[in-house]
RNA sequence: GGGGAAUUAGCUCAGAUGGUAGAGCGCCGCUUUUGCAAGGCGGAGGCCGUCGGUUCGAAUCCGUCAUUCUCCA
């Protein structure tokens, strides 16, 4: 089945054979009052209705959560307003609305494996969302939701059913009085469908669900059938659809798991986007709407493939999501890479990739589709045109590199399939099949595909074990991490350390090694800016502060008590180290100029990839794709001094986040809205949001210096530099070492190089003569050795002591003694150092009789040395000198005995 | 955070069981050709990632660290 049936008729009947065919008809009921719309105008129109009634619209916040290190990903509508939820922060609006985008993969909501099986799995998507903070509760939000969708988007009331939860008679009621339901098209529900809760401790309520009737010939087919019905689960095919979810946040739940009611109440609903747009649009699949036409049809060009919506056209729908998660979230600042959320971006690509290659795509091609995605979404979010090139980079780089890895991994694939071959079986154990997974990360489905071709049977069970085990290994590791203090909720600490550097403040909180003030001149670990180092101290008291984290609202110090007992309330002088202080800070501000410089130099598609300011060091990580060229170091090092020695007048502000953004300011991710933002500017040179410590004027800096370039990942680059004194201790350390070397050549500091030059090519010449003349010494008297070398039967018996050279020449002098002995067997004797070193030589036409190796063995033994080698040659060593005797003496016999057989 | 693997010439990689470090491509020189592609001959280029251990002897076995790849959380 293809396109759209817009015209109902009587054959529709016919069609019903099949259940898409089916879900059409129903669909057609819906679109019969010609409400056509786009996806963009869903948005718009959600936005606008409730910006209608009150509503704040609030932009989505990044899918890159960048402050909150429990969530890989933004999933959720509310993720942005948990601090409000929390009553960490105090919002400056009580109503707001949203489209949120949202990836579920990884983590407890993992959707991956099933995307592109069906219509509705996804790893992106976007939720609709409308938020009351403690203003208006059940009743608006049962009747604006209900409004919406009876009214603005026309869905026939009969098939739309309420669910609640079974202790929440108040919506029940609601339901039945504003909306007009029967009471036979509300339900109730336990916990698991209708109450919700951010964590096991925190705010959550129950919520009511709106569902949609899809047909009686959906589901289960039993006259009880209704949401979230089991029978249906079994089956997966659910008659009725959730379209939207509304919390009611009412009360707290504590450690104990004691419910308290919360002193404001809140409204939090969630309403998937995809889904809403396939109903509206009369598709039977999220697949068919405009959402992802677009990105499906530029597959079906690259490939020159028809898309159909059954199983075949899976790799097509793999396509189409993976591809607007990673345009998204790429945007938004994301990076494959091999730990924590890059990975799950890799795995996404990759998957991608994968079925691509089903397709018959071999060469990188997802990179090409960013344009399609970017061209759909593009106006909702515009920030998708600002680095359409930045995210094409990045992915082509991401798949070229998996096409490396794949390579590799299919040459193990064959190392094993010939092994097996060799031993005639023909069943891959599943140790192998892991280990090509594990080891060279090939998918199972390749594997499966590859041994197919070579007639393999693979053994899965082995397989699913050996991934048991490495899930269990795991699993058992991450028990021992956590268990850290949290004081997250209810401690405030002010922070005063932009303004000064010590300050009398109040103990708040206490733990072992960690304690919070009521105010702190002492910076947080924040920004890439490692944390403020100092003290802690009163008449009686005194704490080394080693570390500094924000904990929710508090700032944590942490380290140890050195003198006397803190206590709550106790009031203390905090003190920051200074010295440290001011070096971090010439760091952090040289890092600004780093950054414009590189982008005045590199283009503007050099973006920040992660940053570190410590008293010491500066690193600065950025996006590009191939190693600076020295010469443009050179020239940005340069440019940095140059504002230095400008003495720009460091300035800082406050503004809103797009004040700023439409300044020019260069911003990262995960400011969040409604915050005020800190920009730090420095003349015209560079703006940027920034929430780190810096010096009053770049004079302060005194000088720049960077110390390495170098690659960190594919396509990101780190430089690492030192400013003010480190770095002009640096620079006398370089001199010093110059000149001891001068000193040591004698030669002045500028022909320190060319005389190198010159002593290398010397030594190298000397090593080759050396060797050349030891070799020519060694083997001058070969000739009179084989001369006067003994016989046994028709072979030479030669035994000889000789000074040893090194090793190399020993050997050297063995090779030049067996080419010259025609047919025979020779022993060398070397004397080291209170040792012994044997070799033994066999010529090639004896080697089936005699092996050097073997009979090395019983020679050493006679001197107590140990030794071996292969055929035609053996060494040995150690041993005692004074049982020399001994092995010449026995030496003939036993080569002749070996002859002898 | 935990597991597996890799690291050898400029590049891609061989180097069973410890015993004289190799190939292909690339590079340089000569030669053949009107010229190019190609061919022939010769050559340069290696602390076998790092530090330590075992051994008479380690590219090879064991451990440390670094870097990269990969899987799990």
């Amino acid at each position: 089945m293809k396109g759209d049936i817009r015209h109902p008729g009587d054959d529709l009947r016919y069609l019903c054979l099949s259940r898409t065919a089916c879900d059409f008809v129903f669909h057609f009921q819906l679109i019969a009052r010609e409400l056509s719309m786009t996806s963009g105008e869903l948005r718009r129109g959600f936005l606008d209705y409730f910006a209608k009634r009150g509503h704040r619209i609030v932009p989505s916040s990044p899918l890159i959560p960048h402050d909150d290190p429990t969530l890989l990903f933004a999933n959720a509508g509310m993720n942005q307003f948990k601090d409000i939820f929390l009553g960490l922060r105090v919002p400056e609006f009580r109503r707001a609305a949203s489209s949120q985008k949202c990836i579920r993969a990884g983590g407890k909501h993992n959707d991956l494996e099933d995307v592109g099986k069906d219509g509705t799995h996804h790893t992106f998507f976007e939720m609709l969302g409308n938020w009351s903070f403690g203003d208006y509760y059940k009743a608006e939000a049962i009747e604006w939701a209900w409004e919406y969708l009876t009214s603005e988007l026309q869905l026939p009331k009969d098939r739309l059913r309420a669910t609640v939860h079974h202790s929440d008679d108040e919506a029940e009621e609601l339901w039945a009085k504003i909306a007009g339901i029967p009471r036979s098209h509300i339900s109730r529900h336990g916990d698991k469908d209708n109450f919700w809760e951010m964590a096991e401790v925190g705010p959550c309520g129950p919520c009511t669900e709106i569902h949609l009737d899809m047909g009686a010939h959906r589901g289960c087919g039993r006259p009880d059938c209704g949401p979230n019905c089991r029978h249906c689960d079994e089956l997966h095919d659910a008659r009725f659809m959730e379209l939207w979810n509304l919390v009611f946040m009412q009360y707290y739940r504590d450690e104990n798991g004691v419910l308290t009611p919360l002193p404001e109440t809140h409204v939090d609903t969630g309403a998937g986007f995809e889904r809403l747009c396939s109903v509206i649009q009369g598709k039977s699949s999220n697949y068919d709407t405009d959402l992802f036409m677009p990105i499906i049809r530029a597959t079906e060009e690259k490939t020159g493939r028809e898309y159909v919506s059954g199983a075949e056209g899976t790799p097509f729908r793999i396509i189409a999501d993976h591809m607007r998660a990673l345009t998204l979230a790429i945007t938004d600042g994301g990076f494959p890479s091999n730990v924590g959320r890059g990975y799950v971006l890799r795995r996404i690509l990759r998957r991608a990739s994968r079925a691509g290659r089903q397709l018959g795509l071999r060469e990188p091609f997802l990179y090409e589709l960013t344009n399609s995605v970017v061209d759909t979404m593009g106006s909702a979010y515009p920030e998708l045109e600002e680095r359409r090139t930045h995210v094409a980079t990045v992915i082509k780089r991401e798949e070229e590199q998996f096409g490396r890895t794949l390579n590799r991994g299919i040459d193990q694939f064959e190392t094993f399939a010939a092994e097996l071959a060799a031993t005639g079986s023909s069943v891959l154990d599943g140790e192998k099949v892991f280990q090509l997974y594990d080891t060279y990360g090939v998918p199972v489905d390749l594997t499966a595909l590859m041994a197919e071709d070579m007639k393999l049977i693979i053994d899965f069970d082995g397989f699913n074990r050996c991934m048991e085990e490495q899930r269990e290994r795991s699993r058992a590791q991450a028990k021992f991490d956590r268990a850290v203090t949290n004081f997250g909720e209810g401690l405030v600490s002010e922070f005063v350390g932009y303004e000064t550097l010590s300050t009398e403040a109040q103990i708040t909180g206490l733990a072992e090694g960690a304690i919070v003030l009521d105010q702190t001149p002492f910076y947080a670990e924040s920004g890439g800016q490692v944390a403020d180092t100092g003290e802690l101290f009163n008449a009686e008291f005194s704490f080394e502060v080693t570390g500094v984290q924000k904990q929710g609202t508090a700032i944590v110090h942490f380290g140890k008590v050195t003198r006397g007992e803190p206590s709550i309330g106790m009031v203390v002088t905090a003190q920051v180290n200074s010295d440290l202080r001011g070096r971090t800070m010439r760091n952090h501000s040289a890092t600004h100029l780093l950054q414009a410089a590189l982008r005045a130099a590199l283009g503007p598609q050099v973006h920040q990839a992660g940053s570190y300011v410590s008293p010491d060091r500066l690193r600065f990580d950025f996006t590009c794709g191939e190693a600076v060229p020295p010469g443009v170091l050179r020239q940005v090092e340069a440019m940095v001094n140059a504002r230095i020695r400008e003495n720009l007048p460091v300035n800082i502000s406050h503004s809103t986040l797009d004040e700023a953004k439409a300044s020019g300011a260069i911003a990262l991710f995960g400011e969040k809205y409604g915050e005020t933002v800190r920009v730090v500017r420095m003349g015209n040179f560079t703006m940027e949001l920034c929430g780190g410590t810096h010096v009053d004027a770049t004079g302060q800096i005194g000088y720049f210096r960077i110390l390495s370039e170098s690659g960190i990942a594919a396509g990101t680059r780190r430089i690492e530099a030192a400013t003010g004194v480190t770095a002009e201790e640096l620079a006398r350390e370089d001199r010093d070492r110059l000149a001891r070397i001068s000193a040591i050549l004698k030669v002045g500091v500028e022909d320190v190089e060319t005389r190198i030059a010159a002593l290398l090519d010397r030594l190298k010449e000397i090593e080759r003569e050396l060797e050349k003349a030891q070799t020519a010494m060694a083997g001058a008297d070969v000739d009179s050795w084989i001369r006067e070398a003994g016989e046994i039967g028709d072979a030479r018996l030669l035994i000889r002591e000789v000074t040893l050279a090194d090793p190399k020449a020993f050997r050297a002098l063995g090779d030049t003694v067996r080419e010259k002995l025609g047919k025979g067997v020779a022993l060398l004797i070397g004397h080291d150092a209170g040792k012994l070193s044997l070799m033994l030589l066999v010529t090639d036409n004896l080697t089936s009789r005699i092996q050097a190796g073997k009979l090395m063995n019983e020679l050493a033994a006679i001197v107590g040395a140990r030794g071996g080698g292969r055929a035609h040659m053996a060494q040995a060593g150690g041993g005692s000198p004074e049982r020399l005797a001994d092995l010449l003496a026995k030496a003939p016999g036993v080569v002749a005995r070996e002859l002898g057989n």
